[in-house]
DNA sequence: TATTGACTTTGAGCGCGCTCCAGGATGTAC
DNA sequence: GTACATCCTGGAGCGCGCTCAAAGTCAATA
């Protein structure tokens, strides 16, 4: 705690945003006003840090900034506002767990159409070139 | 086949959009000129209906506007661009793998915050609340 | 015949989340 | 002292992906 804090550029390398992202973050009431040395210049906290990178990962799986508001806002206000903060925290966990079974159904439809690519060019290095495109051509459109 | 066509608006009830993003689709080159009733009005084929859920799927995971017209554009140039359009889809299924291990990583943490409010709660409601809630103050605060 | 409703077009507008710019202050190195 | 880097502020600007407004066509129904 000796530590005199966290320069903006060296925080924002250490959550994965930018300096302008802080600045827009301590802005729009993400993070309480920052400490500052003599010059006027921000210093980051550990706590600041912990806390930045909650909203990054927030942010990381989509909730939007408003989301973010009020979560920030009932933590601030402290007392009396466990039950509205757990029930974002899952509201969002069930959008992630929605957001997770979408990526994986893309993820299976990818598998299957690169597999019907990789078969396609299997076939067209080893048939005649102009017989093989005619065939590729109608083998691709139930692929997309 | 001897269906005469979707319309604009059950096209886009049954792949999840509005008709104003088919619409919006078709003009920058997603899809290709849609069928038209005698009338001038869209009619989309059960083939637009199959490409359009695939489009559907690759937006519902961020892939962008930019990289599905790529994909597009290639597909109907046809033959010889298998292997570009292959590519275009290992990326996109390697960033969608990325995705879902961020989204496990938040998920495990809300898991762990929210047993955290649990517990928090479980205490306030048993002790003294006066003591409970300087209590949670404190607990709340590395839980974030 | 008049109204309703689903569609058409072009082009503008919007919400989100940054991102950057101009102009200025401060601190360190040569 | 002067160059250079880093930061500051307020406010404007931007890219994305839609989303909507205005004005018009057409077909069916009361």
């Amino acid at each position: 705690m000796q530590n005199a804090g966290y320069t903006i550029r060296s925080m924002a390398e250490r959550c994965g945003m930018t300096a302008h992202t802080l600045r827009y973050y301590e802005r729009v009431g993400l993070i309480q006003p920052v400490g500052r040395a003599r010059n006027g210049h921000r210093r980051y906290s550990d706590a600041d840090e912990a806390w930045l990178h909650f909203l990054h990962c927030m942010r990381a799986t989509s909730m939007p900034i408003r989301e973010m508001q009020r979560y920030a806002e009932l933590r601030e206000r402290g007392d009396a506002t466990s039950l509205q903060r757990r029930k974002i925290l899952e509201d969002h966990q069930a959008g992630i767990a929605a957001q997770i079974v979408e990526l994986q159904k893309a993820h299976a439809l990818l598998t299957h159409k690169i597999t019907n690519y990789k078969m396609i060019e299997q076939r067209t290095r080893v048939e005649n070139p102009a017989v093989a495109d005619r065939e590729e051509d109608r083998a691709l459109e139930s692929v997309g």
